[in-house]
DNA sequence: CTGAAAGCGCTTACAG
DNA sequence: CTGAAAGCGCTTACAG
């Protein structure tokens, strides 16, 4: 199979060589018969440059096919154009979660949109935590998308510090500085599921809750006890280890040895009750015939699961719209304040 | 809910006031004592420096808090330290399908190792495209890692003209240029997986193949086929229209019309594999009772599914570090060549 | 509306 | 081993 291979593969020439050189910017100037700061002036908004100007330097930039330097310009703006999105989590969730997928999308789509681009950027370990904090700091990212689901997280502390605009999507984790934030009404959205199961019939309900320490664990388990209040039985709750299928498979297992009789139970997301189901069905008992089963998300998966998931809906598209625009105005100087969306009851079969 | 918006919200200035104008190069020079070079040589292999400037360059960095500008640098070096991810298809893979999910993520960390940083870059439309050549032409990325699975991708030929090292995903799209790729064994993998079902039984072999025009699509079906030679029934091979759980769903449903007694079928990807397994249950086929399932991935859902799905392993993290790899050397201006990794069989349920 | 000029923060031959 | 200096390609007051 041939390759693009250079001509030279030892020479440390060989690698420069490779590096375009390109038409600058005082190239265009010269063949338009203007001054750079004249280009330089219609590349940026345009304004104040006469018709003639303007067109005799946009042929020329078409003649030479310049392209602009991004790092020489930044150097003198001092804004990069990218923006970081920063999974500050332990592991793995990018390998299985479709919820996560579909924000990375949507961000990098918007972002492009804007004219900026996307970084992508892990988190869980202290090391990359701290390339987190040399690029904010080294000014090579303009703002940061912070996607944090766990208490405390060490990373929102000391992006503060950084003076880069910072939004969190979901929740700013307790424990930490209140930065903005937009995200789904997890509560509420727990809360509609949880009387809507209630209304099914459900008399002995149950709850897989996420992680005790992430947003939505906190927050859909509170919805969920904001509906049963006194009814709520501490033994027909119980916290799965991560938000995985295993992990849901385990809590509901364990669910089933504690609370036999549960006759619906509400499961913090969707991949979580991919997990669940299996558990259930493992112990023959059906859905919905003999327990309800309601997700959270509605997320890719939960329409292929068997059954179809009963579930509620997280806006995605949305979150991510605005996630995208209080981190543009934030960077834009103006003030922001947080969002949250709200959520809708997707009936399908399993309750 | 309080915000880090600026005190002067609609100043223009309020932008620049957050632009923290760290210390510079300079300054660490004149604090331990040395010209600016002697500081630069230290931060680039610190060969040539003598121990005692070493050592006053350090603390003069620690003690003011020194963090390089990547701008400048880049400015001069004509080298950005970011690769492109991108993800030249038409939409929503990144959506549905955890294989890229686990590709992306291993390929950010390992990158991360390298001291470069991933920026996600979709490809989908012709203005990004455009976008993804822009910022290959102006030097943003010192290379490109291009998944991209349909044949006759505009963006590898274009790409090939940036002079830009450039390494696919899979395989190098046919109709385009001879890039260097490196991907896992499709063809071998269906090999293996056909001979299987074989072995286990199967007398009647259908197959939901991946879309016509994807490398995945072409080299595992071409691997059916060199199994089963003239006994492949054409009448039993379907192509899904996309790699997502609907389309198999859909394949798998058509299949079931037009070879209605099949009694094994070998998917192209897990996620169709989950879709071809609802198709069948409603169908009121048992798995693997009546129908045997072979699926291709090892995605994280392939343990998920009803039954477990037997599937074919991609070596994921391994094809990310070589995807790296390659694309580093090529970087470093050495030659490289294309790899293809082997795949194994991962017995569960299904077959 | 436009030019000349300073400056952004680094790297890298070139001498020594 | 190390300094002085040129230069990377742009933007942006400052004058006019």
């Amino acid at each position: 199979m041939p390759d693009d291979a250079p001509a030279h593969p030892k020479s440390r020439g060989a690698a420069r060589r490779a590096q375009r050189r390109g038409p600058t910017m005082e190239d265009v100037a010269t063949i338009a018969g203007v001054s750079r700061g004249t280009v330089s002036r219609v590349l940026n908004g345009a304004h104040h440059v006469s018709a003639a100007s303007q067109k005799a330097v946009r042929e020329a930039m078409r003649q030479t096919g310049y392209v602009l330097n991004e790092n020489a310009r930044s150097l003198v703006t001092k804004r990069s154009g990218a923006i970081a999105f920063v999974l500050s989590e332990p592991q793995d969730r990018l390998f299985e979660d479709p919820v996560l997928g579909g924000l990375l999308r949507h961000c990098t789509q918007l972002l492009g949109v804007h004219g900026r681009s996307l970084m992508l950027m892990l988190a869980g370990t202290p090391e990359e935590r701290d390339r987190v904090l040399e690029f904010a700091r080294g000014g090579h990212v303009d703002g940061v998308l912070l996607v944090s689901m766990h208490d405390g997280d060490p990373l929102a502390a000391a992006l503060v510090g950084t003076n880069v605009p910072v939004v969190v999507c979901g929740r700013a984790p307790a424990g930490g500085p209140p930065l903005p934030y937009v995200g789904a009404d997890d509560r509420g959205g727990a809360r509609v599921m949880t009387q809507y199961l209630v209304g099914r019939g459900a008399r002995r309900l149950a709850m897989v809750a996420g992680p005790g320490d992430t947003t939505g664990g906190v927050e859909r388990l509170a919805g969920f006890k904001d509906v049963l209040g006194r009814r709520a039985n501490k033994r027909a709750i119980v916290s799965a280890a991560a938000y995985s299928i295993e992990a849901g498979r385990e809590a509901m297992g364990q669910l089933l040895r504690t609370s036999p009789d549960l006759d619906a139970v509400f499961v913090a997301s969707d991949l979580l009750a991919v997990g669940a189901l299996q558990a259930l069905a493992a112990a023959g008992r059906r859905v919905p015939e003999d327990v309800l089963v309601g997700g959270f998300d509605d997320s890719t998966i939960a329409a292929a699961t068997t059954p179809p998931l009963t579930t509620i809906r997280q806006p995605l598209s949305q979150v991510a719209g605005e996630l995208v625009e209080v981190l543009l105005e934030q960077i834009g100087g103006r003030t922001v304040s947080s969002r949250v969306l709200p959520t809708t009851l997707v009936r399908r079969e399993s309750a």
